[in-house]
DNA sequence: ATGGTAAACTAACACGTGTTAGTAACACGT
DNA sequence: ACGTGTTACTAACACGTGTTAGTTTACCAT
């Protein structure tokens, strides 16, 4: 006996005998618009009785806005498949979403070939705005996007553009690290980066590592210097290396955790010890971090607060609220554990 | 000089010199019509030159297809927030989605009174289907949507409803596990439940724990069995517990890895050993299970079968394709590592 | 010539909402 | 009586597309 037919505003406005735009005027709670108290309950009542659900097609049509923010995911598979922060930044992004009220639309771009995907989102206006997280400075769609005025927030930067972005300072995160080696009397510290110097943000931490030794007044020696290519092999095959130098650095900065697990099984088979041989500190603080033996010292990513200060800019850009810069960089805090020595603990082993 | 007016198909029809159904057909390919070649291609040129995309709204609203699917999490913000499956599951979804031309609409239900926000999804017709994971029993507006003939399918099961749905068979899982400690020659086996058993997966795995023990000829002790909450705190005080027992367990089966993680603490900070002293199964495979000292031997959830055969479901149901079943039961495997005891590795100390 | 058929295209409606411009009724000050 | 303003409401348009029913043109068999 269930109308199958769909309910729409003239039903309601028949049932309460009004007019469909008194309807609309009532359940968007117009301003400038006084509706008597009697009419506005009878219209919410009547939309209670039939179960009535104004169509997002088309008000979104009509209003030209869809109500749906992008959050693209712009990684290969296995960087999303095993990525421990996409939840955090997910629910970030989620709390000032909702309380914004849009929706989140995700997509994610395994390969550079179909990163159209997310242009024509745009551009179909399904959604209002995107976050992009892991932007590519060949990206020459996304600039033509944003020099249209689509509002766009990076998760990530791109040097040679204007677009807004919300980032960790690497810079400064890296200096901190490599600082606190310092102050525990290394001098002789290797650095391996977590991916090629193309990606902004190894090359920040590239730069907080040599800032860091400048101000210790010790010289850059480029033979200390590892590329990684974010998988943890890369890691452990840098660390060899390094291992290999005559004298071996006494310390090692990993610029992300991943690569931090593949340098400790290279000095665990040459038979070193951590952080005894070699102090040991990593970037990102994922999961694993104080789990490996010994734990982790490593700089923890704000991943909740990236997505929301991400989310916060684009929904103010979409709703045309001023904000007094639209480059946010959030800092980053150095979790100290055991990996880096500072912590002189009884020397019974760990964990069993 | 760019124009800011938005492109309309009637732009495109213009230019092309035909009207704006011509247009349409074209761009659609619909069948059943003959287009001349010269025409096809002067509205393709014409398309391509104006930059022109259809906008999304207006499409779907006389379409009455959203061309998105839901994909909603409904778990407290912690689980979200250290869920190391949801980027497996999102990418399963993903890969059939975007081959099947639908968009990934994500919503986190954080707290039971949100829930409605994915009925609004649905009734607003923002979405033609979606899969929800972590369904509870009590929810009364899913089961009406489902009468309500709204395309659903569940990640889990409600075991009193007839939503389709996708999961994993939890008793044969456990089953196994359980009769690989059996094998090992383990009479006195404890077992911690990963959750309340009014969650379908805790008593699935609690069922599968007791038919390996009757398979086996052992009879069931209720005070083996100890009930977890999810965190990894309670699967500490769990095996506390049972390691008070008189005489304790020699084997323990964890229905999930958080859960077993608290009892290698708990294990540990009675001196005792892992394998030796106490054997112990996961359940999960989260990636922290091959890091941990020993390395666990669990389940293996098949996480990105589970998100892509969750999708393909859906868009089947979406699309009225005809399945010979709306349960689907995926497979588990046992990933046998070293916390079990099975493998006689050297007696020298590992990780270091 | 004529009727019939197919190809190629178009006019016009439908989808369901937000909103502007307008109207009727009424109160009120002069 | 008359203009002015306010309240409470409605008619009608706009949003941009898919699609049905219909029209014109060209071609062909009789």
């Amino acid at each position: 006996m269930a109308r199958k037919k769909r309910v729409t505003s003239e039903d309601v406005a028949r049932l309460a005998g009004v007019s469909r735009t008194t309807v609309s005027l009532v359940l968007n709670n117009s301003p400038h618009v006084r509706i008597s108290a009697e009419t506005r309950r009878r219209v919410l009542e009547a939309a209670r009785q039939l179960n009535y659900y104004p169509n997002a097609a088309a008000r979104s049509l009509v209003s030209q806005r869809a109500m749906t923010l992008g959050l693209i995911l712009s990684q290969t598979p296995e960087q999303v498949f095993a990525d421990p922060f996409l939840p955090q930044v997910l629910l970030g992004v989620n709390s000032v979403a909702q309380r914004a009220g849009y929706r989140i639309l995700l997509e994610t771009i395994t390969t550079p070939d179909n990163r159209d995907t997310y242009i024509t989102l745009a551009r179909e206006k399904r959604i209002d705005g995107f976050i992009l997280s892991g932007p590519r400075s060949d990206d020459q769609a996304l600039r033509e996007l944003h020099a249209d005025g689509f509002p766009i927030v990076l998760l990530g930067q791109l040097r040679d553009t204007t677009i807004p972005f919300v980032d960790v300072d690497n810079i400064a995160a890296a200096f901190i690290a490599v600082h606190h080696l310092v102050n525990l009397g290394h001098r002789r510290i290797g650095l391996i980066t977590n991916g090629p110097t193309h990606y902004t943000a190894s090359q920040d931490r590239l730069e907080g590592y040599r800032r860091a030794l400048e101000k210790a007044h010790i010289p850059y020696d480029p033979q200390l210097v590892m590329f990684g290519n974010f998988r943890e092999e890369s890691g452990r095959e840098a660390m060899e290396r390094l291992l290999d130098l005559d004298p071996p650095p006494t310390a090692v900065f990993a610029a992300s955790d991943a690569i931090a697990l593949g340098a400790m099984v290279a000095i665990r088979r040459r038979g070193l010890r951590i952080p005894e041989d070699i102090a040991l500190v990593g970037f990102d603080d994922i999961p694993l971090a104080a789990y490996v033996d010994p734990p982790l010292t490593t700089v923890r990513l704000p991943a909740f607060e990236l997505g929301r200060e991400a989310a916060q800019l684009l929904v103010d850009i979409v709703e045309g609220r001023p904000r007094t810069s639209l480059h946010v960089t959030l800092n980053t805090t150095l979790v100290v554990r055991e990996s880096c020595g500072a912590l002189n603990l009884p020397k019974t082993r760990r964990l069993n």
